[in-house]
DNA sequence: ATGACAGTTCGTAACTGA
């Protein structure tokens, strides 16, 4: 079973790129980030016709969420629980049926954060704790579940070309990077980072100033797999050829493969 | 260096993102 986590950055923008990846890749499971596009106007359509159910939680313009799943999804929750007044589109969450049960996967668009003196920051580490809490609960019924999403937070120094240029950056605070811990440290995994050990592997590029072409990258997109989850990983990877392609998304497509 | 991006919006400039 393949489980993917993309970025699209706009899904209607998109929607060539992502038809052309999903025939070539034949994943099980997408989770989107960055839908810039309410439920409404999501081109369902185009990808129901492949075959894929969907969960929807979107929002005009920005952020919006989505999984994509070749088997039935069940059990969604839209929306992270923990604050009723947060009005963003960040997070969806089904369970995936299977032959051999249930695999519980979220669609995460954790906030960007920037700039770190202004209240964006404070809503991004308030978010993660929201997250931590939540994947507490999740992980006590002792399910295979896939925390999958663009995290914003570079996890190591090892995660960026030059790190030293983050270090005023939300994605790289001392307090962005104790959560993600404090969240691997309730028992889930990085499960990309077991596949590549010590390699410099990047998920996001940025547009402006030939990122791409200086590898001038980060790793921002995480997989964190529970234990039942973690047993099952037979496979990880990054789809780095797809942001060479016309008209790319900033960050490429990452997955994970479980054994059935 | 007056720059170097991209998507979206009651839009043609302003915003958000990372």
């Amino acid at each position: 079973m393949k489980i993917a986590t993309w970025n699209i950055n706009g899904v209607r923008a998109r929607i060539e790129n992502l038809r052309t990846w999903l025939d070539q890749a034949s994943p099980d499971v997408v989770c989107l980030q960055e839908l810039k596009s309410e439920e409404a106007a999501f081109p369902a359509d185009a990808l129901e016709g492949s075959g894929y159910n969907l969960a929807i939680h979107g929002q005009k313009g920005f952020n919006g969420v989505a999984i994509l799943s070749k088997r039935p999804l069940e059990d969604v929750t839209v929306g992270l629980p923990g604050d009723k007044d947060d009005t963003q589109a960040r997070y969806v969450e089904a369970a995936v049926s299977t032959d051999t049960g249930v695999v519980r996967v979220a669609s995460i668009y954790l906030p960007n954060g920037n700039p770190v003196d202004s209240d964006k920051f404070p809503y991004k580490l308030a978010w993660m704790d929201r997250l931590i809490a939540h994947a507490r609960k999740l992980l006590a019924l002792e399910e295979p579940l896939v925390l999958a999403g663009d995290y914003n937070v570079i996890p190591t120094p090892m995660d960026a070309k030059h790190p030293e240029k983050w270090e005023n950056d939300a994605l790289f605070q001392p307090e962005s990077r104790a959560r993600l811990r404090e969240l691997e440290a309730l028992g889930l995994t990085d499960a990309v980072r077991t596949g590549y050990p010590g390699e410099d592997i990047y998920t996001f590029w940025d547009y402006q100033g030939g990122a791409w072409q200086k590898n001038n990258g980060i790793r921002i997109d995480h997989l964190l797999l529970s234990a039942q989850a973690t047993d099952r990983l037979v496979g990880v990877g990054i789809d780095k050829d797809v942001r060479a392609w016309e008209k790319p998304s900033d960050h490429v497509p990452v997955w994970v493969e479980l054994a059935d």
